[in-house]
RNA sequence: GGGCGGAUAGUUCAGCGGGAGAACGCUUGCCUUACACGCAAGAAGUCACAGGUUCGAAUCCUGUUCCGCCCACCA
């Protein structure tokens, strides 16, 4: 294998993923004893390609999969795809009805057909494109919350619940999307800010008089059943317990006195209209009113509206309303009202309350465990703040309206005999009915809420309720990685049917992270016509880039993430670079014996030092950042490192020395560290570097062991002393920026230090010096009797440095440039020397702080004395210098 | 109405009690044979506003203003 000049994902990327699942490696290696660590995956909804929220998700659980496995873990992560109830059935119909067909015309079976074909279809494009992102799953595992498995677990958990008195059926008030034709929760109701008209209606009363009530649906008045008013309200006393007369019904209206209606609103009466609204509805309840459905399942205004209006659409009826009524004189007030009715989360129709015959789920007599295990923190959330949303949801639970009138999904396990109306639930198809002996049972026909299924995905994964090998060695999970947009949908019932059901928490940590959104920080939306395509990103910029990008913008506090096309161009050139610096450290060194260990570490020169301790720093804080879920520093610390660090300056520095077996051994151990810390993010790159590097090696990059330390002893000085002479570096490289000089152009240089630290380490430096700086002339003295005519001049801590620079330097700029610079200076040390100067400060702050302020303004003032010292001298005669006696001195 | 975030360089963001940071963009110079998807040197910020706590505040507290999100039975 070669390595070409430019990185090209292409050519890399499809191999990897090949050898990695045809080897096995994806497969856990189960460990008697050993806690594992296991992610089951949030389900992907069968209804299309992934989004970028997935390729988010699915990277930082790929990251904690392949940063575990190569700790040694038993390390599994289960993937799968959820049926999507209405999602997919919306998907499928429309389909059909490009064809012409309505679901209806091709009944039940057939349309199931239909899903079915579009479930197989989906789920293939979705695997291949999970696969695509490198995601190291456990294919033999992967399971459909349809499958029979999982279908097993939700008719268990049905059942149970029923028999324990948790699930009820009834006729209650719930939301109605017309257009999906099914009940739906309220949590996937969205409300939505519009536009609307608040009338003021002149009802009559019985006895005479009459009273104006407010409204924004005026057509729900034909399902009036009484008036209401707030108890107190002083203008209404006299009302309670008269009657008011319906306009256009003619409908005898109690009127009712309750605790809920607000006196500040509209005109302080309320219409009640129990089967189409929720407050109406809890006063009804309260004060046993009558429920007159007029809107029907269709969204058309039903019988007991009346004839004028029986079979118009809602709004029509509205209009008719108003018009009628109008006509009549009863239109007080016509008013502009902003108001917020709710829309179906699914297909943005707005919602109907209707009463309907539902099942529902008792939530709260299962949240008990839930609650306590998160406030105790057996569950942790991360970032932390999300427990109080958590918390504060399950405070406030209503019960579950899990049943859909829905085709596609799971049928509830219910019969109902035909002849005595007997229900019954059970597991298994009944026969015949206990009480009737009748045979003629007839399958509920609604199916669950898809959640309800999801609900039990971290164990219905694993057989439950069978006690599989699978279910006790790997559940509970240990973190559940999502968006914090379904911590309601999903998490909170994840939580609440795992304790309920295994008495164990699913899992140990919940990590939130933010959504990704488009360049100016919108929400991706088909609507805004914004949607990024992860597959084309990956396309574009290679699937560790895709990856490298979305884990560096993922920040602990879970911030939102804008993807920038920019960054992902960073990402890219970042992997050129790892690239092309392995292609470098490849050409100049040998492999011996696949290990690279540096022999003689008593030999090595500071410029290895440092780089090593740099690394076993470098190593340290990024294991903290990732044990963290700091995603972004991890990534950051290695980046800045391997950059920085290891190619701008180690690289350079070892192309001085090329020959040394120690250099070039710890070029390829500090690579191999790199390939190894970075592998979890990148894959595909890492692993294609690393065959390369270690042409013999057997265990390939996804198996090879995680560094969490290096073994060297850390050296202090090393980092104080080459980071002086990369200061030194820089400071000629700056005159020569400023002076024009070509980089090429040698020039002749003076070093002046303070103090034998500074002597020594410039000596020990002046090769490198020499080479990074383009210096043909080095002195080094500590006898500067006079200063040089035509210099330009830096100081770096206590050392002056001059550049000969004759006919290149204005004599005035260069006391102006100095002067700017000693200007800074002094500032700088004044607000040093303030702080110091103060007795409170002496006294109140951390003994070390004040050290280091010390020492800093000592630094401070030696430039300073420096600089200042050099204006003095500027202009005077050239300088002899000598530079033998130097060690003496200090 | 309640709650939670955010406001720091032109842009996107990190920092969250001791000298204002990164990336991209920008300016200048370099094709120095690993990389121009690169190298080198730079410029660039009253850390939203007003008070307070502290020896010391971008960082903690209070209030204000803008932006975003979540929740709530706006008839």
């Amino acid at each position: 294998m070669q390595l070409s000049t430019r990185y090209n994902h292409k050519d890399i990327e499809d191999k990897w993923y090949f050898f990695w699942e045809g080897g096995n490696y994806f497969l856990p290696e189960i460990k008697e004893g050993v806690t594992p660590f296991v992610i089951v995956i949030p389900p992907l909804n069968v209804t299309g390609s992934l989004h970028l929220g997935h390729a988010l998700d699915i990277t930082l659980q790929d990251i904690l999969i392949r940063y575990n496995r190569m700790k040694g873990k038993p390390t599994l992560w289960v993937p799968g795809l959820d049926h999507a109830g209405i999602a997919a059935q919306n998907v499928v119909e429309e389909e059909l009805s490009k064809e012409g067909i309505h679901r209806t015309q091709i009944g039940h079976e057939a349309f199931l057909e239909r899903m079915q074909e579009f479930r197989e279809r989906y789920s293939r494009i979705i695997t291949s494109q999970i696969k695509r992102l490198g995601a190291s799953c456990d294919w033999s595992r992967e399971r459909f919350t349809m499958d029979e498995i999982c279908s097993r677990a939700v008719i268990k958990f049905f059942v149970r619940m029923y028999e324990k008195g948790y699930i009820y059926r009834g006729k209650y008030l719930i939301n109605w999307c017309p257009r999906c034709s099914t009940a739906i929760s309220d949590i996937e109701v969205e409300k939505e800010e519009t536009n609307g008209i608040l009338y003021h209606i002149l009802y009559s009363l019985e006895d005479g008089g009459e009273v104006s009530v407010a409204t924004s649906r005026p057509e729900t008045m034909l399902g009036d059943t009484a008036l209401a008013v707030h108890p107190e309200d002083g203008r209404y006393k006299s009302l309670k317990g008269k009657y008011a007369i319906l306009p256009l019904i003619g409908r005898i209206l109690p009127i009712v006195a309750d605790e809920d209606v607000d006196p500040n609103f509209g005109t302080g009466v309320v219409k009640v209209t129990p089967a189409h609204d929720f407050l109406d509805y809890d006063i009804s309840q309260r004060h046993n009113l009558d429920l007159i459905s007029v809107v029907g399942v269709d969204g058309l205004i039903t019988e007991n509206g009346g004839k004028e209006y029986s079979g118009l659409k809602v709004l029509e009826a509205r209009e008719k309303v108003i018009s009628n009524l109008k006509s009549e004189g009863r239109i007080l007030e016509e008013k502009p009202y902003l108001y917020s009715p709710g829309r179906c989360s699914r297909c943005d129709t707005l919602i109907e309350p209707l009463l309907s015959e539902q099942w529902f789920l008792k939530v709260n007599e299962i949240k008990k465990a839930a609650i306590e295990k998160v406030r105790d923190g057996e569950i942790i959330f991360i970032p932390e703040k999300w427990t109080k949303v958590y918390l504060d949801w399950m405070e406030n639970l209503k019960d579950w309206c899990i049943s859909r009138q829905l085709w596609w999904g799971h049928r509830i396990p219910a019969w109902i005999c035909e002849p005595c109306g007997e229900l019954l639930v059970q597991q298994t198809e009944p026969i015949n009915c206990p009480k009737c002996c009748s045979g003629e049972l007839k399958k509920v026909e609604d199916v669950l809420d898809t959640w309800f299924s999801s609900a039990l995905w971290p164990f219905s994964v694993f057989h439950w309720p069978s006690d599989t090998e699978d279910l006790k060695y790997f559940y509970p999970t240990t973190v559940l990685v999502t968006g914090y947009d379904i911590i309601t949908f999903w998490v909170s019932r994840m939580i609440m049917s795992g304790l309920e059901l295994t008495n164990k928490p699913p899992f140990k940590y919940v990590y939130i992270h933010g959504l990704v959104r488009d360049e100016k920080g919108r929400k991706m939306s088909k609507s805004l016509g914004n949607v990024l395509d992860p597959l084309a990103l990956a396309d574009e910029y290679g699937t560790d880039a895709l990856r490298f990008t979305l884990s560096s913008l993922n920040t602990l506090g879970g911030q939102d993430i804008t993807l920038r096309k920019p960054y992902l161009i960073h990402s890219r050139n970042f992997m050129n670079k790892l690239w092309n610096a392995s292609r470098f450290v490849i050409s100049v060194t040998k492999e011996n014996n696949g290990e690279d260990l540096f022999q003689s570490s008593s030999n090595l020169d500071i410029f290895d030092q440092f780089i090593l301790t740099r690394l076993s720093r470098v190593v340290k804080e990024a294991n903290k950042k990732l044990e963290a879920f700091d995603f972004s520093n991890y990534i950051k610390v290695l980046e800045d490192f391997f950059w920085k660090d290891y190619c701008d300056w180690y690289i350079e520095i070892a192309k001085l020395k090329k020959e040394t077996a120690d250099t070039s051994s710890i070029l390829r151990y500090v690579l191999k560290t790199i390939l190894v810390m970075l592998h979890p993010v990148i894959p595909f790159i890492t692993e294609h570097i690393f065959h390369n590097l270690y042409p013999e090696e057997k265990v390939p990059l996804i198996k090879q062991k995680w560094v969490k330390e290096i073994p060297i002893s850390e050296s202090e000085s090393s980092i104080n002393k080459v980071s002086y002479i990369f200061d030194a570096v820089t400071a000629l490289r700056n005159i020569k920026s400023l002076f024009k000089i070509k980089p090429d152009k040698k020039i002749s240089v003076i070093l002046h230090p303070t103090d034998a630290f500074e002597y020594e380490t410039l000596i020990e430096g002046s090769p490198v010096i020499n080479a990074l700086a383009g210096v043909q002339e080095l002195k080094i003295t500590c006898e500067l009797d006079t200063l040089p005519k035509h210099t330009a001049t830096q100081v770096v801590r206590g050392t002056s440095i001059f550049v000969n620079l004759k006919g290149l330097v204005d004599l005035n700029e260069e006391k102006n440039r100095l002067s700017e610079m000693l200007l800074k200076l002094r500032e700088d040390l004044n607000k040093i020397q303030k702080d110091l100067a103060n007795q409170m400060f002496i006294e109140k702050a951390n003994p070390q702080t004040v050290e280091d302020y010390k020492l800093k303004a000592m630094d401070l003032e030696k430039q300073v004395n420096k600089i200042e010292e050099i204006i003095n001298y500027l202009g005077e005669d050239d300088l002899e210098t000598q530079s033998n006696n130097c060690k003496d001195r200090w």
